[in-house]
Formats: structure tokens, C-alpha cells, sequence
DNA sequence: CTTGTACCCTGACCGC
DNA sequence: TGCGGTCAGGGTACAA
């Protein structure tokens, strides 16, 4: 379900939470959850007793860091954190806790995925060095300058709204902001990559950063099922120029946003200044 | 190598 | 009310 500014508000609620904390014990409710090849049994024993010395985001993944190694969260569509103390989760809306993390405080961690498409993976240091170099850069660090993108991006002919979600060219960028970044941009979704000039590579590079940080700054989007830690909502839908309005008129020209799909997914933006 | 498609899973919604 | 079809902020395995 989220993307980067939504991973990074929830990683923003988490860390004072839960770093300087012990995981003192697991319960797992749906062992499809455990995305590598543990066992429920084994992904207890390796994770019980350890202490959390940061919390961090990589792309679209939490990342609970621990001396030895890190458990990697893919929240994917609809995973969701709640932090509560005693054995119910503090949300009515928790109806579909897939595993509980108990804490040296007293509190504990749940985990919630109605689809359970999201879940877990227990990496040393070396496992998670060879996940994390399929990523590309994060979008909204200091260095990442238009030339990097131009780099990321005109590599083969795909349409550059799936070379924007593409995690291996840039790191964090889902369906929502591939097509407001475009939009912002002006530059027509489907244009294959190869084709973009300097010029549009730039005005991409500035659209993609003013819009994952003016999400940021508003916790994100909460369109459907995403929820910041305890039921948090964020509120850049009331932001978005293209996501979601199709057959609404265009904030800058006027025209009428379509919605086309571009492999699998809705892609929404407007024919009369996307070019 | 790159690109496209099917699939994982459940629930909400819409038209008949 | 029921039923089928479609869709949903993701990522992976596989085919072409």
C-alpha cells in the first residue's frame, strides 16, 4: 500500500517507539506472513531476545535493525503497525493481525494485512547487502541531482511511468506519485524513456521531490487502507491533481484527466498538457 | 539484458 | 439479497 512518504511516516512514528527496546516475544497468526524460507518456529527463536538499536527505511521497506542483522517489513497493500499494552490491539479497525511483537516495556507491536500480501524477512547483514544493492537511489537524498535521474531513467524504451516504478532505476516511487510527479511535470506517462529530453529529465526531477516531500509533510496519502502507526491518517489526497480524478477537469489546463493502465496498474493523467 | 504478464490474497463496490 | 466482475499506495517469478 505505501510508498515512500507513507513508509517513511510510519518509520518516523515507529523509531521513538521502539528503539532502545527488546523484542522479548513473537506470535505469528499466518505464517505467510514470513516472506523468506523460516519457519514460524525459527523466525521466533532467531528474533526473540533482540534488541532494536535503530529503526530505519530503504525504499519502500522498514528496516528494525538489531547488532546481529535486521527484520525487514514490506508493508506492501495493506500492512499496518499499532503499539499497544495487553494482548488486544488498540484499533477496532486490527481485525486481521497476521503477528505480535512483544517489547521489553510491557508494550507490544502488531502487525496488521488484510491481504496478507506484505510480511517479514530476517536478514544477516551480508543477505540484506545483496537485497538492498537491487535498490536505485532514494529520490529525496541530498545528492540526487536531475543527472541521476537521467541516468536511472533512460535506460531501454519503457514507458516512463513504469520506468518510475521501476525500484532498480529509483528507490520508493509506487503508482500515486509516478502519476502526480508526471503530471506536475507535464510529461506524458506513456512516452517511452529513451525519448525524454535534458530539460524534461530536470522538470521530472524537481516534480518527484517537491511531490514525495510535500507528502511527507502531510504523513502521506490515505486514499484506502493506508494508516500511519495507531490509525494515524495522512492527508496529500486532498493534494493529488491527477491520482484518482479521472473525469475531473486538469488543475492547469482545464482538459479532462483520463485513466489508462499501463502494465496492470491505473495510470491517471491529463492529454491536454501532458506531452 | 529488458519488458510484459500472471499471481499472491481479501474486501469493497457496482451493475444486474 | 445474491452473484459476478473489477479494482486496490506492491513485488516476484517466469516467459518472450
Amino acid at each position: 500500500m505505501p510508498e515512500l512518504p507513507e513508509v517513511e511516516t510510519i518509520r518516523r512514528d515507529l523509531a521513538p517507539e521502539l528503539e532502545g527496546r527488546q523484542i522479548t516475544a513473537v506470535r505469528i497468526h499466518h505464517a505467510d506472513i514470513i516472506l523468506d524460507s523460516l519457519s514460524g518456529l525459527e523466525f521466533r527463536r532467531r528474533l526473540e531476545g533482540r534488541w532494536i538499536r535503530g529503526v530505519d527505511r530503504r525504499a519502500k521497506w522498514l528496516l528494525l535493525k538489531f547488532d546481529d542483522g535486521l527484520l525487514v517489513t514490506q508493508l506492501r497493500m495493506t500492512g499496518r503497525f499499532a503499539i499497544g499494552r495487553g494482548a488486544v490491539p488498540p484499533l477496532a479497525g486490527f481485525r486481521h493481525v497476521a503477528a505480535e511483537f512483544d517489547l521489553d516495556d510491557g508494550r507490544t507491536l502488531f502487525y496488521d494485512d488484510v491481504r496478507r500480501l506484505g510480511g517479514f524477512l530476517l536478514l544477516t547483514w551480508s543477505e540484506w547487502a545483496r537485497e538492498e544493492s537491487r535498490f536505485g537511489p532514494e529520490p529525496l537524498a541530498t545528492g540526487f541531482r536531475a543527472s541521476d535521474l537521467g541516468d536511472a531513467l533512460r535506460r531501454g524504451r519503457a514507458p516512463v511511468k513504469n520506468a518510475l516504478m521501476d525500484q532498480s532505476r529509483v528507490a520508493g516511487v509506487g503508482n500515486i506519485y509516478a502519476s502526480e510527479a508526471l503530471h506536475r511535470a507535464r510529461i506524458d506517462p506513456t512516452r517511452p524513456v529513451s525519448d525524454l529530453t535534458d530539460d524534461e529529465i530536470r522538470r521530472l526531477h524537481r516534480s518527484l521531490r517537491h511531490i514525495l516531500r510535500s507528502s511527507l509533510g502531510s504523513s502521506g496519502t490515505t486514499f484506502r487502507d493506508y494508516r500511519a502507526v495507531n490509525g494515524r491518517s495522512g492527508s496529500f489526497q486532498t493534494l493529488l491533481r491527477a491520482y484518482g480524478r479521472e473525469g475531473e477537469l486538469c488543475t492547469n489546463c482545464g482538459h479532462l484527466i483520463h485513466r489508462i493502465v499501463q502494465g496492470g496498474r491505473s495510470t491517471y493523467y491529463c492529454p491536454g498538457c501532458q506531452h
